[in-house]
DNA sequence: CCGCGTTTCTTCGAATTTGAACAACATGCC
DNA sequence: GGCATGTTGTTCAAATTCGAAGAAACGCGG
């Protein structure tokens, strides 16, 4: 292999400040969420995807990729949030193995409750803090980044 | 509380992108560490962490604020990485209760052995995908937004 | 020099995550 | 139709994470 190309100090200071962005502010989140809703991330966002996808619903396999998780992590946050209510599990209508993950009424109610404080919570920590222009070229990098990895992955 | 200020299109997709190019250089990463070097990503942030602080070493609270971890996670994987012959305890000259995370000859080596690949894993993933601007925006942005949260929980 | 509030690190239990193995079903091709 | 191959969701064991609780030691104010 050839030699290591590393990285210079602007490219350094790039990843590190992402590592550590991603670290700090995933952790205020988790935190508020738990607190104030008595939810993790990944549940709201579980709670989020399945408001976005209406009555019919998203299948285990197409939510386990939307939210970038294992199909058996996410078997068992369903089964976390199916024993509180907010989610029910029904049957896919094209495929007898499928499985159905819905919002209840109660999910909703609880998204619509949780909300608020979360969305402050991410202004304060990290939209707020940046101007219009880096606002942009961060949805517009990282979104990149992003479409990337999800075709390569694909 | 007064009505929440919502994310605009513009908030949101950078919200978004954020939070998904998070999950999947994270998950990238973390499976190329674990796959050529046999390390988890957090501890190869440690044997890092302990390379930049020299022979040394570093407190564990010390460690685990600079990770961005508990201090209950840090004592486990500390515990691994011992096991392993990668890193070594001593005791801390200034403070009996102290415990100096040290890296080993061993350590070193490994280090030495994993950096290639995760370097050019973070360049392949993230670094390489975005220009010379977006790459300083990213560092100065998300530095700020990291400074300010490390202030904040200090 | 002593006591009391802090700090340091570890231990513990509970919750979560992952990949591998599995059983049931779908799909394409002959 | 019938088979080979690929999908789908779950279960399982193992690894990891966290916060609370605890034992020991620090250090300041009296």
């Amino acid at each position: 292999m050839a030699t290591t190309r590393w990285l210079d100090e602007r490219e350094m200071a790039a990843w590190t400040a992402f590592l550590e962005a991603s670290h700090r502010v995933f952790r205020v989140v988790e935190q508020q969420l738990k607190e104030d809703a008595g939810l993790s991330h990944p549940q709201y966002e579980i709670l989020v995807k399945l408001a976005a996808a209406g009555d019919a619903g998203l299948r285990m396999t197409e939510l386990a990729e939307s939210l970038i998780t294992s199909k058996s992590g996410l078997t068992y946050q369903i089964g976390q949030l199916e024993k509180r209510g907010l989610v029910a599990r029904g049957a896919c209508p094209t495929d007898v193995r499928g499985v159905m993950a819905t919002l209840t009424e109660e999910g909703t109610r609880k998204l619509r409750e949780a909300a608020p404080g979360h969305v402050t919570c991410v202004r304060e920590t990290l939209i707020d803090g940046l101007d219009r222009a880096q606002l942009a070229v961060l949805a517009e990098a990282l979104g990149d980044i992003s479409a990337r990895l999800r075709e390569k992955n694909a």
